[in-house]
DNA sequence: CTGACTTTGTGCACACGTTCACAAGCGGTA
DNA sequence: TACCGCTTGTGAACGTGTGCACAAAGTCAG
């Protein structure tokens, strides 16, 4: 059954070609393993990311009664190649039949073991403002897997009031209720000024996975992962895609309506 | 001033190199230009966000009072690499002083140059529920560029109640109010269902730029430019993660501690 | 059982992004 | 002016991720 997941080792140990190596460096010994400095990199982070796409799509699908689909199928309702879709897949294993396509149920099934969502991941979201309460508020995250079991603030007007039908904590008892509910993702939505402080007390909590909405850069240990959502950095990109656009077009008006000689272009792109 | 922009040019144009397309396809005539479909290809997306993350540590500098900084330090203040940030800022010019580093005042005009903050980006938000609202009390988008000018949603409650200020639309006004109000991105804070309809109807009404938060994948047109918040999916990576660790530290466990045979390692990873 | 047809799984080449390492350039000092 | 130490800007190596194209492997009809 899972016997075929040495597969997926086989794409990027079996062909290590130390091409160059022997060429520019004065040979690094083949003798334990060269390169890989932790033995554990296997799916590439941006493949993790899509597999939980694939799995939000493979999930309407079985709500909507296929039993099977195409890497194509799958691929287009997520918004991706095809083979990378498949790429992606043969990251976690052999679970598609050739001339046939994916089983929903079995493809559900791997994925979330892969992600590891056979187990319940327990939220604490620090900081009930604005964006606290919405999240406190999000029905999505329970029935996902990520029941949200602790909320921390510092207003006293706001610690012991229900939000989402969970009465705020105060952020001193932080080290004491996140290990009695086994918290393991932190998420902060507090003031950036207060982002750091926060992020410390979860990690001392014993928090190793933290999602930060404040606009800071946290300092964490090596072991703890924080991922973070910056919306102005979002706004900022779109904005740069509409400056380019208009650039662009300017560019492009000035090369078709304008003379067909070659030294406009060039001013415009050389020095 | 803006001379040496050309010079990013160089490192993604000069090896353009069409090498296997002589071998492989039927000749796709060298007339035009041969690789690059989008002429605009210069700046790497992942510098741009980056980009982004400089401005806002560079703001804070100033405030601070700092007039120059290495990029040493800028670096560390944004938790990244000296070289990263150096190439990130060469793509934008070269506006700093050897053996001394940048003035900041310089830095952050440039970059806002860049990514189009000198104009500022009207934003509506469709979707006046949990987050709707968090994002229409949010004091921070209307300072840095991007004022919320226009806020829509489908629920006749809803309608006509000032929402951070600014009273709630009807949604089939929105084309109208998109035009009058120069809106250039639209957000989608509605429920998954409604997303891709709502996306329809900003595209219809003008708007190029879109930040989706709603867990569904928008089908838009090419010219249209989606940039995607999921916390679904981020509460997953993590998940991902936690389950790699504990993963790692079994398997570090049972190599260290237990003995030196194989077959325990393989009992563990099958089925 | 055979052969035609479909779709997976992946080797390979290319593109993108990251990191290293160092020459070039600048300010300060003697 | 000549030197020295510091920091930028970037060529080049490297690693990661993406997409193509096709052999392998299955289904199904006859
Ligand atoms: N609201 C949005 O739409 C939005 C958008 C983008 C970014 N953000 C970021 O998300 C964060 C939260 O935004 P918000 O609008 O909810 O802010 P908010 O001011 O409404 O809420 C912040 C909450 O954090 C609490 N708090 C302050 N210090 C604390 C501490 N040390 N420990 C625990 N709680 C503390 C406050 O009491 C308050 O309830 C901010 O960093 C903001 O920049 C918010
Ligand atoms: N709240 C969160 O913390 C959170 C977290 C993750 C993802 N999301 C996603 O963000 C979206 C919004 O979440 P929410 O909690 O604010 O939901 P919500 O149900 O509180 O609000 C949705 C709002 O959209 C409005 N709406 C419905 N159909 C509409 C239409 N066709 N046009 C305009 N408005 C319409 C509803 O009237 C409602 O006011 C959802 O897609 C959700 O999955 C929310």
């Amino acid at each position: 059954m899972a016997a075929q997941r040495g597969q997926r080792n086989g794409v990027g140990v079996t062909p290590p070609a130390p091409t160059a190596a022997e060429i520019t460096t004065p040979i690094p010994r083949v003798t334990e393993v060269p390169a890989a400095r932790e033995r554990a990199r296997a799916i590439p982070e941006a493949a993790v990311a899509r597999l939980a796409v694939y799995l939000r799509v493979l999930s309407g699908m079985q709500e909507h009664g296929s039993g099977t689909v195409s890497s194509e199928e799958l691929a287009a309702a997520a918004g991706v190649n095809s083979a990378k879709l498949r790429k992606d897949l043969s990251y976690i294993g052999s679970y598609g039949t050739r001339g046939v396509g994916y089983e929903v149920a079995v493809l559900i099934e791997e994925i979330e073991r892969i992600l590891g969502l056979t187990r319940k991941h327990s939220v604490a979201v620090v900081g009930i403002g604005n964006l606290g309460h919405a999240l406190a508020n999000y029905g999505g995250f329970p029935g996902r897997g990520f029941p949200v079991t602790a909320l921390f603030d510092v207003d006293p007007d706001l610690v012991g009031v229900p939000v989402g039908g969970l009465p705020v904590g105060h952020i001193d008892d932080i080290a004491r209720v996140c290990a009695e509910r086994e918290v393991s993702i932190g998420v902060i939505a507090t003031p950036p000024p207060a982002a750091q402080a926060v992020c410390d007390r979860l990690v001392s909590a014993g928090v190793q996975c933290i999602l930060n909405f404040a606009p800071v850069v946290l300092q964490v240990p090596d072991h703890v992962e924080v991922r973070k959502v910056d919306l102005a950095v979002e706004l900022q990109v779109l904005s740069f895609h509409v400056a380019r656009r208009a650039d662009n077009a300017a560019v492009l008006a000035e090369a078709n309506g304008r003379a067909a000689n070659g030294r406009a272009v060039d001013g415009m792109v050389v020095s």
